[in-house]
DNA sequence: TCTGGGGTCCTAGGACCC
DNA sequence: TCTGGGGTCCTAGGACCC
């Protein structure tokens, strides 16, 4: 029997997060803002219906329209979206054990023999809706790639009320005739313009076009997508969240930056949490890069680099980790330039019970180090984030810190931003 | 004044080894 | 003086995703 993939697909995610907890703006237009107020990531369905959309103008260039529009503004509230995230898919988690996260408003679910999937998929969403608050969308058919179109499908044709199927549709061909290739999962910007300049503009061209070609251009993945739209699985579900193989932590500063001290500071932090989601997954890394670079929109001179370092010993020591660092921004930091922003990646991360040992050396896992740390992630847990934390992350605000005018309280994830009722 | 922050996978080509 | 060939590992870079 042919598998069945629905994709639940959370509707405008960041923007309906956070109208859960504003009644006033349940109709209204709303926009929610990158770090530093950058860009619009999330567009209401009424503020998409003013022609906003995401990541197209630095916001700007947007304010004044979207003030003469009277659309809500909100900053960025990350902590907020996770734990509304975690809601969803707990209660999703409910109807079904095979499910898999696929981002912070998606997941694949593999249906069982229900007797009508769009009944179960619309009893779905009503339940997420009723308990959450949060509209969704999904679509279903014979592999990820398929039911990714289908979601798209309901998301863009109102009559679909959320919901689409497109293993139960007599004519599937004539539906992604009318789905662009670009719209497909796997094509991005480059291979949308390849493949449209040979001729190959729509979903169900693409299909039909030639394994061996796809994979000559698209390498394997290319391939496999023409595969699965043909309804051959490819990509299977995968159930655990898998450990990040990289972990990033980056930001562009409020303001320019142009001493070595800030940068460390910046640098410290950075790492500090970047450590902190190492152990958080139970891995240690052997592998630390970091990066800076200038405003590359400033007409004015640029600098940007990066260089790694390698541990013989794997850890995932945070006071280790921001030495290292230091060292490695001594290495590429010129005076003279005016910095935008400042990383730092963990790479080469390895799962804590593969931890070498080292005769000379007490591993990490088992040295004093590993327990402080324990301690330290045990009492940021309990008492909140960064109640516990390294000096060299500096202890204020700084006039550089991320620019946010406007964010929403963490309604869910701490006490004193409680929503007030009465 | 002001332009985000995360991730994954694949491949080509060089280094190195026998 | 002549000067092979195959396999594997590693890395940088490019494509994609949200």
């Amino acid at each position: 029997m042919k598998q069945v993939f629905a994709l639940c697909d959370c509707d405008s995610f960041y923007a309906s997060c956070e109208k859960i907890f504003r009644p006033d703006l349940w109709h209204a237009p709303v926009v929610v803002l990158s770090n530093n107020d950058g860009f619009i990531i999330a567009a209401s369905k009424e503020a998409k219906a003013l022609g906003y959309k995401t990541i197209e103008k630095p916001y700007f260039q947007l304010e004044d329209q979207l003030k003469r529009d009277k659309v809500a503004i909100l900053s960025a509230n990350f902590e907020l979206y996770g734990d509304i995230s975690n809601r969803v898919f707990l209660v999703l988690s409910r109807f079904t054990p095979d499910i898999e996260v696929y981002s912070i408003d998606e997941c694949f679910l593999l249906l069982g023999a229900q007797k009508d999937n769009l009944e179960f998929a619309r009893l779905l969403r009503e339940t997420v809706w009723n308990w959450v608050g949060v509209p969704v969308s999904i679509g279903i058919g014979h592999t990820k790639t398929l039911a990714k179109v289908a979601t798209r499908w309901a998301k863009k044709h109102p009559e679909c009320k959320g919901v689409f199927d497109l293993t139960n549709h007599s004519d599937v061909d004539s539906v992604l005739d009318k789905v662009p290739v670009s719209d497909i999962w796997g094509v991005g910007r480059q291979y949308a313009s390849f493949l449209e300049q040979n001729n190959i503009s729509t979903a169900k061209q693409l299909k039909y076009s030639p394994i061996k070609w796809a994979k000559q251009h698209m390498t394997v993945m290319g391939q496999r997508t023409v595969e699965e739209l043909r309804g051959k699985p490819c990509f299977m579900l995968g159930h655990e969240p898998s450990a990040k193989k990289s972990i990033l932590r980056s930001r562009s500063f409020g303001r320019l930056v142009y001493r070595i001290e800030d940068l460390n500071e910046a640098l410290s932090a950075y790492t500090e949490r970047a450590c902190e989601q190492l152990r958080s997954q139970h891995s240690l890394t052997y592998g630390i890069q970091i990066f800076v670079t200038t405003n590359p929109h400033k007409n004015e001179p640029q600098y940007s680099n990066a260089v790694y370092s390698r541990l013989s010993m794997p850890t995932a020591n945070t006071s280790t980790m921001i030495k290292i660092a230091h060292h490695l921004l001594e290495k590429i930091y010129k005076p003279g330039y005016r910095y935008l922003k400042a990383g730092v990646i963990l790479f080469d991360i390895i799962d804590e019970s593969l931890s070498p040992n080292n005769l000379f050396k007490t591993p990490y896992h088992l040295s004093k180090e590993y327990d402080l740390m324990k301690t330290v992630d045990r009492i940021n847990n309990n008492y909140g984030p960064r109640t516990v934390t390294m000096a060299s992350s500096g202890l204020e605000a700084k006039p550089w810190s991320m620019r946010q005018s406007s964010r929403s309280p963490r309604y869910t994830t701490r006490l004193s931003e409680l929503r007030e009722v009465g």
